[in-house]
Formats: structure tokens, C-alpha cells, sequence
RNA sequence: GGCCACGUGGCGGAGUGGUUACGCAACGGUCUGCAAAACCGUGUACCCCGGUUCAAUUCCGGGCGUGGCCUCCA
């Protein structure tokens, strides 16, 4: 089976050839810990999650090394511990805030059927890794210290700009006005700077006496290297970071290593938008995973990201939802007394090519119909190929057992109604038993005489 | 303004230089006391304008539209 994946720096599908089949090395850029995440964060979670599988399963499960960092050290945790918490001393704060936030977190893709990385580094146990650094480049010339700053000088890096297609020249003429005084060019970042009073704060790299902080983008480029070392195979994220952070990393590690690459594929997932809108707090229209999960199984949401390819845009809408859910429903209703099979070379050969996972999706479709006619197999491939890809993982009483927070009934209420209306038609008082059907409708109530008996569920 | 993507039927969404994607919805049918579910069947497409070609939705150029980045943003 060969992998094809797309590389963001080449612009082009490539056949993927490990470094080393035995140990497949994977980043991808976390979250900064400070708010609930939100559907867009969810995309890159279960994106790399559904490559990790893949990787997983070409390779063998141990075989393959995911690193996915926390960010715990950031301008934005420090304002948001400062407004939630402004009677603690900040780095309490701070502390609650990224605990919090952490464990909302772990919660929140758990149910979306990633599975976790191999390790989760967070970037202020790495700040030993990050002076190291600092200081080899404040050594070759890449870095200097400017007023307690440590930059990297963007110019001492001939062929910056290759990810994001930046040629150096446009980019300065583009420069913003506010440029440190400090900085010896305005392309020039932070690698290190100094805390203010109260601030999380280290003893500082290159000589400075004062106590600093790291820049954003170094805290990759160290625990890139800690945890897969100079080079590796796949780097990942939101095309968002494509510029300036993953265009950063890349000149901080290749200028530190002297290595020609940082990774050798480059994969970054499209954006999100919400009901064809961009997706902001003012326009009221910010899912968070969390609120999201009171209304909708996990993998329902899981589904409802992959029937997008990763690298196309996605519009999140409540159809969407509705129709990943009615596909699950129908999967689990098929799949329910089968154990899994074989695996679907259609789906499998979708997913290796650059992880086209709507294709997949239409291999599976294809088993459901031949299931659907009565053949075990499809059914037990059905079972395993959905399984493969994190869908399918509950058991079918968990699955119909589900009901969403805000169509809440009263079930006891709807219970007792469909008892009275079975005794109706046991008389075949048909007006009776019809009457409360439509009562039951009214409450989003609908009703399914099987042999069995009498199922229901809530409208969607 | 600069750079980078994207634009397929009512909706979602693959793919291809000439042949059915697929799913949802819709419509017809089977089943059912009636429904629902399920099953069977059916329809509508490739943003616009040029160019290349025997042939373009697919390649090239231009336009329009949408989005992203250029600022800490997944």
C-alpha cells in the first residue's frame, strides 16, 4: 500500500517514504490553553487523529510517534488568568487557568474518538530545550540580543519564506509600521523576551540578566526536536499557522541543525466556516466542542468533519450534523450483531491517497447497500473500516441511548404514552392510538412498531 | 494593496481530457391498521469569457465571487 500525502512546502501529492519505517515521527501544533476549544480547533484534532490511525495501521501501532503540544505559556493565558482570577497572585492564575483548560480539553477530543498522541509535551517543561537552542543560535549568527530580547534575524536565513511563498523583499515592503525599535530588521522575531513584573518568568539564555519568557514559535522547534528529533517525517496544523509560526519553526530548527528540512511533509487543514459565515464571538455563532457535545454524539461530529476533505474548506451546519447522524444511525442498526471483519481495500486506498476521506466515506456507503441485502461480510467490513477511522466505537445500546440536552422529554411521560397507546391498538382503536402518536410528535417524539416492540426517538 | 487557496446538481461532496461517483433531501413504489424506519426505483451538475484539442467540468489565460494569511488566530 503506498501513502500519498500532499506537502505544503512542495505544493504537490508525494509518495510517503518514512524515515523510518519503525518509527514514523509526526508534530502537530496543539492548542494554547485558555478558552473552551472550539469546532475549528476540533478539525485538526480529527484530521491527524484519522492520519495517526492510518500511520498506525500501515506501520504497526508501535511504530508510529504523535507528538501534539500544549501550550501553556502565552500573552493570552496571562490576560484571560488576569480577568478571571484578579484576586490571585497571576501565576496562580494562570496555573487554574491552564489546568482547567487542559482538562476541558483532554474531555472534549476524547469524545471525538481521537485517540491520544504518543506524547503531549507542554512547552514550560521545555524551556531547558528552548535556551539550548537560543543559545546556538545567538552562536551561529542566526539570533542577537536586543534590549533584553533575543530575535532571530530573519535576513541570516537566505532562503526564508519557501512554506508560505514569501519572497523576503515583498514582505518588508508589506511590514507593518509598529516595528520594535529594537529590531535590526522588521522581519526579524522573538525568540526570548523579558517578563514583566509578576509575569511567568526563567532565568534568560545568551547572557541576560533579567528574567524572560519564550516567543511563540521556539517552544516547536524544542519539543520538535526532544521528542522526534532533528528532522522527521510529518508536520502538521491549521493552514492559519502556515504563516508566520510554521515559516518560524522551520528557521529555527534548519538554522540551528544545519539540515535542509525540518520535516518532510507539511500538512496543514483547511479553515471552517459556521452556517456559510466566518465563525466569530460577535456574530454569535462560536461552537465550542463542549456545547456541541451536549447535542451531538462525538461521532456524529467526527463524521460530519470528515465528509469534508481536509484540505477544502469546510461549512459547519446543522444539516450536516443531521446527516452524519442518520448515517451513523443507519451503520449501527446494520453493524449491530456483526464483529468486525476485514478491512475495505477501497476505503483503505482512499485514505492513503492524501487522506480522502469522503471517498472512503462512499466505499463504506457501498458495503451498507450490499449489507443492507443481507451479506454478513459487507457488514463485517463495514464494521472494521468505520472502526479503522474512529466511527463505530460504541456499542449499539450506548448509541441509541444518546439524547440531546436541549430536546430534552420527559421519558417517563413518553413511556407511559406509548404503553397507552399499544393498549389502544391492541384494540385496534386506531383513532386513540393515532391521537397520541401526533401528542408525541408534538413533543419531537418519533415512533418505530418493530416486532420487537416500540422504539423512539427524538426529531432532529 | 501583496501572497495563497477555493467555486461541481436543492444541499453536502469525490473525481475525470471522451463512459453512473457517493450521501442527504425530493418524487414514485414495496412493507405497515396508518405512520416511522427499512428496501426498490427515478431526476437535476460541473461560476463566466476566451484559448489548446477531434473532444474540457477536467489543461492554459483572463474575469467575477468566496475564504485564508500578511498582527498574538485552528
Amino acid at each position: 500500500m503506498e501513502l500519498k500525502l500532499y506537502d505544503t512546502l512542495t505544493r504537490e501529492k508525494r509518495l510517503f517514504r518514512p524515515l523510518d519505517p519503525n518509527n514514523v515521527r509526526i508534530y502537530v501544533c496543539g492548542p494554547t490553553v485558555y478558552d473552551f476549544a472550539h469546532i475549528g480547533n476540533a478539525r485538526p484534532v480529527i484530521v491527524f487523529d484519522v492520519l495517526f490511525r492510518l500511520l498506525r495501521h500501515l506501520y504497526g501501532a508501535d511504530h508510529v510517534t504523535y507528538v501534539r503540544n500544549i501550550t501553556d505559556v502565552d500573552d493570552k493565558i496571562n490576560a484571560r488568568a488576569a480577568e478571571e482570577y484578579p484576586d490571585l497572585p497571576l501565576n496562580e492564575a494562570i496555573r487554574k487557568v491552564t489546568e482547567q483548560t487542559d482538562k476541558q480539553f483532554h474531555e472534549d477530543v476524547a469524545a471525538l474518538g481521537a485517540l491520544p498522541p504518543t506524547v503531549e509535551p507542554r512547552a514550560t517543561e521545555h524551556i531547558a530545550e528552548m535556551r539550548i537552542l537560543i543559545e546556538r543560535l545567538v552562536a551561529s549568527g542566526n539570533a542577537y540580543v536586543a534590549e533584553d530580547n533575543v530575535l532571530f534575524s530573519v535576513p541570516s536565513m537566505p532562503d526564508y519564506g519557501k512554506l508560505s511563498k514569501r519572497p523576503l523583499d515583498e514582505m518588508i515592503a508589506g511590514a507593518r509600521v509598529d516595528v520594535a525599535p529594537y529590531k535590526r530588521d522588521p522581519m526579524d522575531f522573538v525568540l526570548w523576551k523579558p517578563s514583566k513584573p509578576g509575569e511567568p518568568a526563567w532565568p534568560s539564555p545568551a547572557g541576560i540578566k533579567a528574567p524572560g519568557r519564550p516567543g511563540w514559535h521556539i517552544e516547536c522547534s524544542a519539543m520538535s526536536w526532544k521528542h522526534l528529533g532533528e528532522t522527521f517525517d510529518i508536520h502538521g496544523g491549521g493552514i492559519d499557522l502556515v504563516f508566520p509560526h510554521h515559516e518560524n519553526e522551520i528557521a529555527q530548527s534548519r538554522c540551528v541543525f544545519h539540515t535542509p528540512v525540518m520535516a518532510n511533509f507539511w500538512m496543514h487543514n483547511g479553515f471552517l466556516q459556521v452556517e456559510g459565515e466566518k465563525m466569530s464571538k460577535s456574530l454569535g455563532n462560536f461552537v465550542t466542542i463542549h456545547d456541541l457535545l451536549k447535542d451531538w454524539p462525538g461521532e456524529v461530529i467526527r463524521l460530519a468533519m470528515l465528509q469534508t476533505h481536509y484540505r477544502q474548506p469546510i461549512n459547519w451546519t446543522v444539516s450536516g450534523l443531521r446527516e452524519a447522524q442518520k448515517t451513523l444511525d443507519h451503520w449501527y442498526g446494520l453493524t449491530a450483531d456483526t464483529m468486525p471483519g476485514y478491512l475495505c481495500a477501497d476505503a483503505i486506498e482512499a485514505l492513503a491517497d492524501d487522506l480522502n476521506t469522503p471517498k472512503a466515506l462512499a466505499a463504506l456507503h457501498e458495503l451498507r447497500g450490499e449489507a443492507a441485502k443481507g451479506a454478513r461480510p459487507a457488514a463485517a467490513c463495514l464494521k472494521a473500516s468505520a472502526r479503522l477511522i474512529g466511527l463505530l466505537q460504541q456499542t449499539p445500546a450506548q448509541w441509541s441511548a444518546f439524547r440531546p440536552a436541549s430536546l430534552a422529554v420527559d421519558e417517563s411521560k413518553v413511556v407511559g404514552l406509548i404503553e397507552a397507546r399499544n393498549a389502544a391498538r391492541r384494540v385496534k382503536n386506531f383513532k386513540e392510538s393515532d391521537r397520541i402518536r401526533d401528542e408525541l410528535a408534538k413533543m419531537g417524539v418519533v415512533l418505530k412498531d418493530t416486532k420487537d416492540g416500540t422504539t423512539w426517538e427524538i426529531a432532529r
